[in-house]
Parts: C-alpha cells; structure tokens; sequence
DNA sequence: TTTATGATTGTTATA
DNA sequence: TATAACAATCATAAA
C-alpha cells in the first residue's frame, strides 16, 4: 500500500496522493524544521511555554480513530503499532459513507465548539497573565470562570432518519 | 530515563 | 490562497 498518501501540507483535496514521495510523509516530524516560529509549542514535551492552551480539538477522522482504536486492537490484540491502525482506520474512513462519516463530524463539530470557548478562556488568562507576569497569579482565574466541566454532553439526539447513500 | 518516531486524515492558523 | 503544523495513540529506539 502506498504509505505516503497524502500530507497535509499539500492540500490533501484531492490532489494526486500518488506522487507523494516517502520524504513527505515526514508527518510525525511536527519539529523537523519549523519554518515558522510562531506556533513552535508544538508538544508541551520540550517547549511547555503555554500548558494551559487548549489543544486543538480533534478531527472527524480522529473521533473515528478513537473508536476504530478500540475495534482495530480487539481484532488485532497483537499489532500495537501506531501506524497500523492508522492505515486500517485511513482506509476504513475513506469506506465510510458521508451518512457515517456523519456522527462523527458532528462530534467534531462540538469539539470546535468547546475548543472556541477554550481559547476564549485561554486568551483571557494570556492577558491578566501577561500583567502579572507572574504564571501563579490565578486571580483571575476566578474571573475567567470557565467550567470546563461543564461542558458535557448536553444533546445527543441524532437524527439517523437519513439513510441516504 | 526521557523523548521522538511512525501513520492516518482533518482542522486550525499563520504568512 | 496555500502551506505548515498539530491533534491521539503506544510500542520501540535512540540519546
């Protein structure tokens, strides 16, 4: 199977996943040669500059993943590899029908959503801290108020009515 | 011991 | 507009 599909940094639209040569799926590479050092917190693994920016929420493809993980190691409690699963769920997605592919995106919808209020949190605290300048002042944390918590499964219906392929 | 890597696609953000 | 980076995962390799 062709490893390289496709990279997102090539506008992976549609454009021909074929001649993707194996040095551009240099995916897992996030800190191979930033270009730009605007958003070089890549991980908080080395450059913990903002641990509490919220991560970007994840794709219909991952909220997929995350379930297809869990099917794929139970039928494959042997294969542990990463990049396995993410083939077979590469694969899988793109079997998926726009009517399944559904839930999943609407999922991802309301990780946007909740990512947003985040980030409004997050700037917030970015300009009472920036005052500070101290990281422990949380005064204002109170002030922000943001529940996270909260933020749980507030509606589930889904209208599976539509069936059509 | 600790951190990066690999592989998928989608989404976000910046230049 | 377009490209680059990053989101989860987990065993393995390397420093």
């Amino acid at each position: 199977m062709k490893t390289g599909s496709r990279s997102r940094g090539a506008t992976r639209k549609e454009t021909k996943e074929a001649l993707k040569p194996a040095e551009d799926r240099r995916v897992g590479k996030r800190k191979a040669a930033p270009k730009v050092d605007t958003r070089k917190g890549k991980k908080e693994k080395k450059a913990i500059k903002d641990p509490n920016k919220p991560k970007r929420p994840p794709s219909a493809f991952f909220v997929f993943l995350e379930e297809f993980r869990k099917t794929f190691k139970k039928e494959n409690p042997n294969v542990k590899a990463v990049s396995a699963v993410g083939k077979a769920g590469g694969e899988r997605w793109k079997s998926l029908s726009e009517a399944e592919k559904a839930p999943y995106e609407a999922k991802a919808a309301k990780r946007k959503v909740e990512y947003e209020k985040l980030m409004n949190a997050y700037n917030k605290k970015q300009e009472s801290s920036a005052d500070e300048g101290d990281e422990g002042s949380e005064k204002s944390a109170s002030e922000v108020h943001d529940d996270e918590e909260s933020v749980q499964e507030e509606d589930e219906e889904e209208d599976d009515d539509e069936d059509d392929d």
